[in-house]
DNA sequence: AGCACGCCGACT
DNA sequence: GTCGGCGTGCTC
């Protein structure tokens, strides 16, 4: 007979490459403690919550400590998600305790008990029934007349905004009670539906063929299946899922349902909540951590049964898990940029293998992996090709604006038909390319940008990037680097200019320019959140008005009225550093372009480069989403980029720029390997930030597990490595990003 | 990552 | 004379 377990194998929120073993707390076996618990443990000078995730016998040569406490009756993760969160570390190469404290909501991580589900609600006592009459015409009178009845707080929440505050007066007065209502998920939160009988049942829905050919197929799916499910804006996608969703939640399953970023709005909730007819729990960074934990932990306990949620809610248990929906899967927030950097979608479809469900990936376009995936025959390919409406596809044009004068960015011609759009009446967008990309060297009267004369192909160029202050070019895939040029090698010009107008200068230009409307600007610093988005759109209304943004516009919120988009910028996505910025170029034009004109008008893009005759830009405009991407496959191939090759990146910065050279240089010592090709030590395209000096070393193989097999042989050395104290330093598996 | 321990500058 | 800078070492 073995031994009997004594000790308790323990991950830790630390970034440390393994686990920690303790004796169970006094008065406790090490085996009644079941994996998944939570302990309380001291370590080092400090207290943590771990989690248990194994047993042993206790090992003579070091000194165990008891554990302080268990912090939970029965485990907190378990089965598939505990299995498929050990797997993902494996992937990341992740300490496994960082990766469960990163999967855990941050109250239940930190140790805190279960929060209680009950939902509590509100209602007036005997004294507020009769004091109500005399009540004085205000705010908590208004509160009081709902509380009448009883209001569950999720309800006043959703249904009075700011109710806490004549609550406390009424409270203070004793005219209102708190009691206790049935629990989170057993009844509808928003509405009382007249017909409560199938889910979607009240609302008339006549599929077309594609979407009826989408919704069988994914009922037909009796185990893991992924789809990828390809439509344009307005094909209809969002009633594909309700109909996928209604069906997982006849069959009595839950359905998880993930969206970026922006894509989680009030509206958005409001319309599953509607259609399905059932409570719908939302999973955003806008909750606290309260709120989260009872969220999480009612999808542990089966009582949430649709589950909407940014990127983290692919953490969440699903025990009766039915379907799993990514929409616009190819969007770039699925992927976390900091700590632990797993991809939702990626970890999504893990899931769903494990839990032998169907996965549904839905977008309009679609990253080229999921593309390739759906073209292999590994996803089935359901296509939604018919708008609904007859909204007509706008006109795209491309301005040519080499050598012409630019007033903060913008042509003459661009400012010309701003002026006749806003004179008939329209709307206008103007949308500046993502900031941030690393810069660039471009020629304003000819188009010439410096390439990598070494690692380029003709037809799929690497910039190379601005260095020490605009004295140097490098490439940062191969390192090559050499100065930059004093005037133009193509044409002699002296236009040579780093890239970049900020739509700052933008807006007060065009306010400048066009005093007579209002012009909002809108990016991550003018918009302090969700409702300031909206009241920006508010204050536009349908009178003329111009836009000017970046990203956070690319979609969303309808604008009737809107008759034209310009898009400024786009030469940085053509020519980047980085190999993934043509997909995302075209991904965000398609996006843009879908947002002008409506039903009764068509509207109008311009596309503002100095690289008019660009293949993008040409395949793009003339063979849609698809055209682009056949043609960029295609080059990736040829180039050995993702996803046909795998690559991780390590990434170092200190503040002197010694110690991340040093770092990268024992890492790429050690990580030698067949078939894996290495780069670098390089400076990070964008090598400066915050004081600090950045620089990685990127890893790339044709076959995933000679990358996987050299990173696990060289992963233990770097963390012993005494260069790795000297720097900040984090992996990155499948970047999206080269920077 | 924290947190302690450990040796050298400007302050009550 | 101390408070405190952050270098390096460890955490079952």
């Amino acid at each position: 007979m073995p031994a009997p377990d004594t000790t308790l194998r323990l991950a830790l929120p630390v970034p440390l490459p393994r686990l920690f073993d303790y004796l169970a707390p006094p008065g406790w076996a090490a085996e009644a403690i079941v994996v998944g618990t939570r302990l309380q443990v001291p370590f080092g000078a400090r207290e943590l919550c771990g989690v248990v995730v194994g047993h042993g016998q206790a090992a003579p040569e070091v000194e165990l400590k008891p554990a302080l406490a268990v912090l939970d009756d029965a485990p907190l993760l378990e089965g598939e998600l505990l299995a498929s969160l050990r797997w993902l570390a494996g992937y990341l190469h992740a300490p496994l305790g960082e990766v469960l404290a990163a999967a855990l909501p941050a109250a239940l991580r930190r140790g805190e008990p279960l929060p209680d589900l009950t939902r509590y609600g509100w209602t007036l006592t005997e004294a507020g029934r009769t004091a109500l009459a005399a009540m004085r015409a205000g705010k908590p009178k208004a509160l009081a007349e709902l509380l009448t009845e009883a209001r569950a707080e999720d309800w006043l929440d959703a249904a009075v905004p700011g109710w806490r505050t004549p609550l406390r007066s009424l409270r203070e007065r004793g005219l209102v009670a708190q009691i206790e209502m049935s629990e989170r998920g057993s009844e509808s939160l928003f509405q009382r539906r007249e017909s409560d009988s199938d889910p979607l049942s009240s609302f008339p829905f006549s599929p077309n063929p594609e979407q009826q050919a989408a919704i069988d197929a994914i009922r037909g799916a009796a185990s893991y299946a992924p789809f990828l499910l390809e439509g344009v804006t307005g094909s209809g996608k969002t009633e594909v899922y309700l109909q996928a969703i209604a069906d997982c939640l006849a069959r009595g399953k839950q359905a998880l349902v993930l969206v970026p970023e922006i894509g989680l709005t009030p509206q958005v909730l409001a319309r599953f909540r509607a259609r399905l007819g059932v409570p719908v729990q939302a999973l955003h960074s806008g909750l606290n951590d309260g709120e989260r934990a009872a969220v999480w932990l009612a999808a542990a306990r089966g009582q949430a049964r649709v589950i909407v949620g940014t990127r983290s809610a692919v953490f969440v248990p699903l025990p009766e898990a039915g379907l799993i929906v990514v929409d616009e899967e190819h969007d770039g927030s699925y992927k976390q940029f900091d700590g632990l950097r797993y991809h939702a979608r990626d970890f999504a479809l893990v899931r769903a293998r494990a839990l032998g469900i169907p996965i549904v990936l839905g977008s309009a376009t679609p990253a080229l992996e999921t593309l390739l995936n759906a073209r292999s025959g590994r996803f089935g390919h359901l296509r939604l090709r018919q708008r609904a409406g007859k909204a007509l596809p706008p006109q795209v044009r491309v301005l040519d604006v080499r050598k012409r004068p630019l007033q903060a960015g913008l042509s003459e011609e661009a400012l010309a038909a701003i002026r006749t759009a806003l004179a008939a009446g329209g709307q206008v967008l103007v949308f500046r390319n993502r900031r941030g990309y690393a810069p660039v060297l471009l020629c304003h009267d000819c188009g010439w940008s410096a390439h990598c004369p070494r690692c380029s192909l003709p037809e799929k160029p690497t910039a190379m990037t601005v260095h020490a202050h605009g004295r140097r070019l490098q490439c940062h895939h191969c390192g090559h680097r050499r100065p930059a040029p004093p005037a133009c090698p193509d044409c002699g010009g002296l236009a040579l200019q780093p890239q970049g107008n900020g739509t700052e200068r933008i807006e007060a230009e065009l306010q400048a320019r066009f005093d007579t409307v209002p012009v909002v600007r809108i990016d991550r610093a003018s918009s302090g959140g969700r409702d300031a988005l909206q009241q920006h759109f508010d204050k536009l209304g349908d009178a003329p008005g111009i836009l000017v943004g970046t990203q956070m516009l690319a979609k969303g919120h309808d604008l009737p009225n809107l008759t034209l988009v310009v898009v400024v910028g786009i030469d940085e996505g053509l020519f980047s550093a980085d190999f993934r910025s043509g997909e995302k170029l075209a991904q965000l034009l398609i996006q843009v372009a879908g947002r002008a004109g409506r039903a009764d008008k068509p509207g109008t893009v311009l596309l503002q480069t100095h690289h008019p005759e660009h293949p993008l830009l040409l395949t793009l405009i003339q063979g849609g989403y698809r055209g682009f991407a056949e043609g960029e496959l295609a080059l990736r191939e040829a180039a050995g980029f993702p996803p046909f090759a795998h690559l991780a990146l390590l990434r170092a910065e200190a503040k002197q720029a010694d110690p991340p050279q040093q770092f990268l240089q024992q890492a790429r010592a050690l990580l030698e390997a067949d078939g894996v090709q290495l780069a670098g030590p390089l400076p990070a395209p964008m090598p400066r930030r915050a004081g600090y000096v950045r620089a990685q070393l990127v890893l790339s193989a044709a076959a995933r597990p000679a990358l996987h097999a050299a990173l696990a042989a060289a992963l233990p050395g770097l963390y012993a490595s005494p260069e790795a104290r000297r720097v900040r330093w984090s992996l990155d598996v499948d970047p999206l990003d080269l920077y």
